[in-house]
DNA sequence: ACCAGATATCTTGATATCAAGGTATAATTA
DNA sequence: TAATTATACCTTGATATCAAGATATCTGGT
């Protein structure tokens, strides 16, 4: 089971692999979801809405890794396709909570599952404990990165 | 060493992790690397001249997941800063080989170094194993992927 | 009540990337 | 040889994102 080479575990080697193996799959989704009509970051946003109910932008922005700006520009995006709908925070006016509207929990629930399938089939190769053990080591290695 | 809640071994959700830790890995990376003056493509440019010796335009394309335009732009930025040089290929005048300056040469070998020591702190939680098995998983859920 | 600093969002200008199409060269086939 | 198809690169126009700054609002101390 040990290979008889030496093996690169260095941090820019193991670095490398992750970036292209992500590419490689983020290829994979970005088809998969654009035959909803979606980029990845508006799948990304309306996905949270869905599964986390009505958020702020800011919120959105640290959890889908985006500054304001990109988020201000994708809900313009989703709203001017009444996917989402902007509502004034009660608590604090300068806060303006991003919900979906009706077609949108429509559209992303649909697109959710067929990105699930697409996704599954994507990862096919792998067992279940072998993605049990991947998400471990991801998790492992993304702590305490600032 | 069993959780007793039920893992979600999903497809998407594996993927999402994959996302996520990618994502994080490249903001540290992305520092890393703006401190030597360049973007992350132009690294990798720069990275691959480096180790695998000069390259067609398409070669490069494949090997970093670009289109060929995007790879023009790039080359043309790091003509720009005097880092590579267009050759044109004795055997097809339809291709052009880049290759690294003595000065792209020895910036890129600076920056690798640097970015590397970089890298090998960011992945410092992760073990010698831990990293073995985390570059063996992912190999095998990007084997296959068109 | 007031002020200073923190916070939330939006605006602006710049950049990297992509998709699609264009041109030149090579390879293949008749 | 001539025509067709494939390949390699570049150009163009559009898009998503970012960084930095602007505006509005909140918070805590005085």
């Amino acid at each position: 089971m040990t290979k008889s080479r030496v093996e690169d575990t260095s941090g820019i080697h193991v670095w490398l692999i992750l970036w292209k193996a992500s590419k490689a799959i983020e290829q994979i989704a970005i088809r998969s979801i654009s035959r909803s009509g979606l980029g990845l970051s508006d799948f990304a946003i309306l996905e949270l809405l869905l599964h986390k109910g009505p958020q702020p932008v800011n919120v959105i922005g640290k959890r889908i890794l985006l500054t304001s700006g990109s988020i201000t520009t994708a809900v313009d995006r989703l709203a001017a396709k009444k996917l989402v709908r902007r509502e004034n925070a009660a608590a604090d006016r300068r806060s303006r909570i991003v919900e979906l509207t009706p077609a949108g929990r429509r559209a992303i629930a649909r697109a959710f599952e067929q990105h699930a399938a697409d996704m599954e089939q994507a990862l096919a190769h792998l067992s279940r404990t072998g993605r049990s053990k991947l998400v471990r080591l991801l998790k492992a290695a993304a702590i305490g990165l600032s």
